[in-house]
DNA sequence: TTATATTTTTAGATTTGTCTAAATTATATT
DNA sequence: AATATAATTTAGACAAATCTAAAAATATAA
């Protein structure tokens, strides 16, 4: 079953409010796309024909199975190319979203099973929020930023708030990105400094402005 | 100026047939695009109206400068994502068409330029056409295979005909690919196989086979 | 050069996704 | 419980991109 660009919009948006409130309503989500709620109306009468939404006329209405598959599939998409854009063509994260909402659209299921094959198959976007599998399923491990984890631990950077230029130049020198596996070995008393282990590299000195900022996940867990 | 996806499929075919004949017609246009005449004709009105196109009623038409650089930032993008689908995620060459005839038509300049610079600047995708720089300017250089290349000439790989696994599995392993670059340092009469040095990488033996589709261009002359 | 064939355009319909305005149903209030 | 208010849907229209069928312009050929 495919979809075009607009009824992957709706399904998506339906799938976010839905995590939040269980059932969704007509203007809240005609507000969330920006648009009237007549149109939405039209859309869910599109949806419940294509088996994706149960819906009843003045009652509300949620994805079913089918219609969440649909959703995480895109949502997959979107948090892939997010990945691509800030780790390789090096976007700060907090401008990536509007492309990923068009490249979230590309059809090609080959192309998706490329990307995350060549992305390290990683499990969170630059934001920190998690990428579904091929199938659907969301990997739910803790993530945690570099001050709140134990010594010693093998640990593998999901996100990094706070891309300014200057962090991020810090973090490229010392060969830290998403996926890098890294382990604190020592926290300083005297001023909350780390000493880091990137596993592949050498061991360096991180502040506690930038370890606030670095979030983590336990390579154990996934 | 921005264009929809359907404007820029006619004014990339438009581009490419006048290539070859001068002036374009309307039938040869619509059995380009699988359409009907009827159709060309409602979007050529278009495209005249946003002074893409010479056109006069029954007389045939062309892209004038603007229509050509548009259609040069739509080929521009094409060939740069096809580039990447076979350098980066090993797509073969001859499936990556259709993917690219999606991405093409994502908008972002930003996305195109940085691009552009992860992918190394190629002035050819893969599959040996060059690849117009953001001012839709075209670098014209001879693109010649191993058997046909001077001894000790420094060059660089530019496409690659004959993707079978075993062949890819064959450079791969030899480190060539795209952009790699080489140097013939010797062409054995014996056979007609060739030893390569592989710039950063150990010197290697490639069979007459090998070599006769691997091709290449002087790096001199970018 | 007149008739015939070919090419191109127009006229009007269709589909998708949207809209406004009005009608309908549900909810809240007294 | 009746009425006011809010949410939702219907009815009908519109723009983009396509189509079919017919008309108009051009090209070709006897």
């Amino acid at each position: 079953m495919s979809f075009t660009k607009s009824e992957e919009n709706y399904i998506k948006r339906i799938y976010h409010l839905q995590q939040d409130t269980g059932l969704v309503n007509t203007n809240s989500l005609a507000a969330e796309m920006q648009t009237r709620p007549a149109s939405v109306t039209d859309m869910l009468k599109k949806l419940k024909g294509k088996k994706l939404l149960q819906y009843e006329k003045y009652k509300g209405f949620k994805l079913n199975e089918a219609g969440k598959k649909a959703a995480l599939d895109v949502v997959r998409k979107h948090r892939l190319w997010e990945y691509f854009l800030v780790e390789h063509l090096k976007f700060n994260w907090d401008k990536v979203h509007p492309i990923a909402e068009e490249l979230e659209h590309i059809s090609s299921e080959e192309l998706v099973q490329r990307l995350d094959n060549f992305l390290g198959n990683p499990l969170f976007d630059p934001h920190g929020d998690p990428i579904p599998d091929k199938n659907g399923k969301i990997t739910v491990v803790k993530q945690q930023n570099l001050l709140q984890v134990p010594l010693k631990k093998n640990l593998s950077v999901s996100s990094v708030t706070n891309q300014t230029a200057q962090m991020l130049d810090m973090l490229r020198h010392y060969h830290i990105s998403l996926g890098t596996q890294l382990m604190v070995l020592k926290r300083f008393e005297f001023d909350g400094s780390l000493e880091i282990k990137v596993i592949k590299q050498n061991t360096c000195i991180i502040s506690e402005q930038v370890a606030k900022n670095v979030f983590v996940y336990d390579v154990q867990e996934k």
